[in-house]
DNA sequence: AATAGCTGTAACAATTGGTTAACATTTGAG
DNA sequence: CTCAAATGTTAACCAATTGTTACAGCTATT
């Protein structure tokens, strides 16, 4: 039930693992991908940021203790960076003093999760953190001014008349709904509704955005030229 | 130095507190008002979703065993209310065992603390929670005093309007807004917003400075002559 | 296996925005 | 004050990006 509440989104569900212990990443990694969760992995807090900020998560999972740089500083280095503004920080901790976990969250962490890790918890943890993420979520539904997305029926409504849309524009629709106004570039449609792997001409995403349009009206979706596309309220 | 963060922006501060023990509610009341929120109180579940009804809190704390309504069955109530969609709910839990945790997660908390709650911890949690709302409600921007460059939506507001800029004008606006003041050189613009490999003509660049002017207004970006350009805050 | 509908592609059309050229204007050194 | 150098202005051109259409292959369903 959780898990097809992720596996239906076409939001971001990308999350780096930081940790210098390879036991760790792959227990980790195992557990997240169980739950539909696409996980990368660096192995320092250096190789951390670069690769944050080229693949964009939804969340890091960063270990404190880590040689070259630590969780602290990383995270740091991570909170300055304006385009992982609405990444989500999270630390593991392998102490449970008070005072490293208010360090961590005084470097800007959202949150932070002790060693031994429970699963369970962890999975709990992160699932309700991404939840918040989305803007306006009412159960399955996710709307705005002007649409009402159905997760469960794959249905739209457009001023109270529902249109039925194929996987694909649903996904690419309900990408674009979720951050009304947001611009999202072609390289960032294609990771989150196609995926990291397959690859698909240049065109392909136009025709869906075109068949989109046919189907709510032109004024929805926004072409940024040069940049990407918008969904806007008016 | 956190309560300056929490000090300065003008968002909701208010939290309110729900809880059966006095004592606790007296403790958390103490901490929370030293470090500058407005916490409201309420004594079991049914009365704590009519305050949170009334008063619109940024966050509630809400104690997990309660009599007449527990706490999972007020956040299922909280959370079908669609005026606290935004609202933040965190869990007091005694036990520290997973199942509780787990359950508080799925009910549709965004956290829980552990009793016997610390303080420092939780002053730090709430503050991170807090805190992301904050980052993103302010968006990957940049801004001066006067304009606000706004990354994810490619747009620039001028005194409170909208503008959209084509692709180049915007990143050359971004260099510039990026240190008011600072004077960039024409070699410097070039490689920045160019790159160091293309070649364009001489005149291209004041081409782009007089677009922006007359999008932004004559006031904005200054010629030195010999030098470069600036943008300046008056 | 037949069907219907979804998905991606290729080829071409339309559009936008970046660049340039040509000329006008301003600036500041002397 | 003069004049050369630097910058401003305009419109037209062209290339890169996006839109459009028809169609072929694929997938799930019966």
């Amino acid at each position: 039930m959780f898990q097809n509440d992720i596996m239906s989104t076409a939001i971001n569900k990308t999350i780096l693992l930081v940790d210098d212990e390879q036991d760790i990443l792959d227990l980790l990694k195992y557990n997240l991908e169980k739950e539909g969760y696409l996980v990368h992995t660096a192995n320092d807090g250096q190789e951390g940021l670069e690769k944050a900020k080229a693949i964009q998560p939804a969340l890091i999972l960063l270990d404190l203790m880590m040689p070259k740089m630590d969780g602290i500083e990383s995270c740091g280095l991570i909170r300055k960076e304006a385009s992982l503004n609405e990444t989500i920080v999270v630390f593991l901790t392998s102490r449970s003093e008070d005072y490293s976990q208010v360090a961590c969250l005084e470097a800007g962490a959202d949150d932070f999760i002790t060693k031994p890790i429970r699963p369970r918890v962890l999975i709990a943890k992160i699932s309700a953190l991404l939840r918040r993420t989305i803007r306006i979520e009412n159960g399955n539904t996710l709307q705005s001014s002007s649409i009402v997305i159905n997760r469960d029926k794959f249905i739209v409504e457009v001023k109270g008349k529902g249109i039925f849309l194929p996987k694909k524009e649903f996904e690419l629709l309900e990408l674009l709904v979720s951050r009304p106004g947001k611009v999202f570039t072609r390289d960032q449609i294609m990771s989150s509704v196609w995926g990291d792997d397959t690859v698909v001409g240049e065109r392909t995403i136009d025709v869906h955005i075109r068949k989109l349009r046919e189907k709510l009206g032109d004024e929805y979706i926004r072409t940024m030229k040069g940049v990407g596309y918008t969904f806007s309220e008016n």
